[in-house]
DNA sequence: GCTCCTTGCCGAATTCAATTCGATGGCTGT
DNA sequence: ACAGCCATCGAATTGAATTCGGCAAGGAGC
């Protein structure tokens, strides 16, 4: 695997910002022929360092108005375990992402929610009634904002 | 602003999954002419049902091999500089995500960093050194995974 | 019940982009 | 200096995006 230079990653912080940026725009913009471009993005795409292409969508706007941070600490003999309450809190519909920490927490899960009624349940069906989870902290979210990673100077 | 319908939630579910699907594919799956796909997928763009569309990165390819949850904590008279201190967590270049809680924890802020070295510098400089910060508590991520919104029935 | 109007769909025609491919020029290592 | 390698370019081709006129379904008013 070869390293990122320059122009790879312009190209990168500028999908990062609009992945749906036509290769011929996207050649210009980094001062390439869209052919040299194009071979250069599906370069990074089979390496990896591309690994998706996602439409984000305003959660409110699908009904979904509530976000909270649930915190997820499990009994201490669950070891074993770690992997499969992982994959369940993963899979939960209302699970945006979960961050499998280091520390006192063991998770951390961003959930959306219609309302307060349905967190409340969430927590209770998918969280508490769980036998390796000890204990949940669940924090509102006021606000939320994602920025892409930093492309410049990677090293 | 018009309601979603089923075939809505499918163009939305799809994007989600593959931004960069051709509209004449995206049209196949939701089983409409690439015409009216077009028309809709337009309409949910200026609705703002979809917000963006984003290349996601492989941060341990670009030289980011540590990810960190920092819990920063405010002093309580702090009030009106809850913004600015907002804007410039978010403004780090090491910023993937920022939450503002309601809880203890006033901001939750996702970072990625090159080694344990960059992360002490980074949790110094940008975070305890502010006046606004009472105190912070930095997490290792172990590991990190994100899913789409739950499209399907919004409520 | 009829007609008008609106809305969303289709498919052909057109415009424009993606992709392929052979040729060119610079770099590396010998 | 020479040979081999690699990234680039640009023309040609393929294929997709976009536009547009017409059609059919559904609702409102009469």
């Amino acid at each position: 695997m070869s390293t990122l230079d320059r122009i790879d990653r312009e190209i990168l912080a500028a999908l990062q910002n609009n992945a749906r940026l036509s290769n011929k725009e996207l050649a210009a913009q980094v001062g390439l022929a869209p052919s040299s471009c194009l071979t250069r993005v599906r370069r990074l795409e089979t390496e990896g360092v591309i690994s998706a292409y996602r439409a984000d969508l305003d959660a409110r706007k699908l009904g979904l108005g509530l976000q909270a941070l649930i915190a997820v600490q499990l009994r201490l003999h669950v070891g074993e375990a770690f992997g499969s309450i992982g994959d369940h809190l993963r899979s939960l519909p209302e699970t945006v992402a979960v961050y499998c920490l280091g520390g006192t927490t063991d998770f951390l899960v961003h959930v959306v929610c219609r309302d307060t009624e349905h967190l409340r349940i969430l927590t209770i069906q998918s969280f508490t009634s769980r036998p390796e989870v000890s204990r949940i902290e669940t924090s509102l979210v006021f606000s939320f904002s994602r920025s892409g990673l930093p492309v410049e100077r990677g090293g």
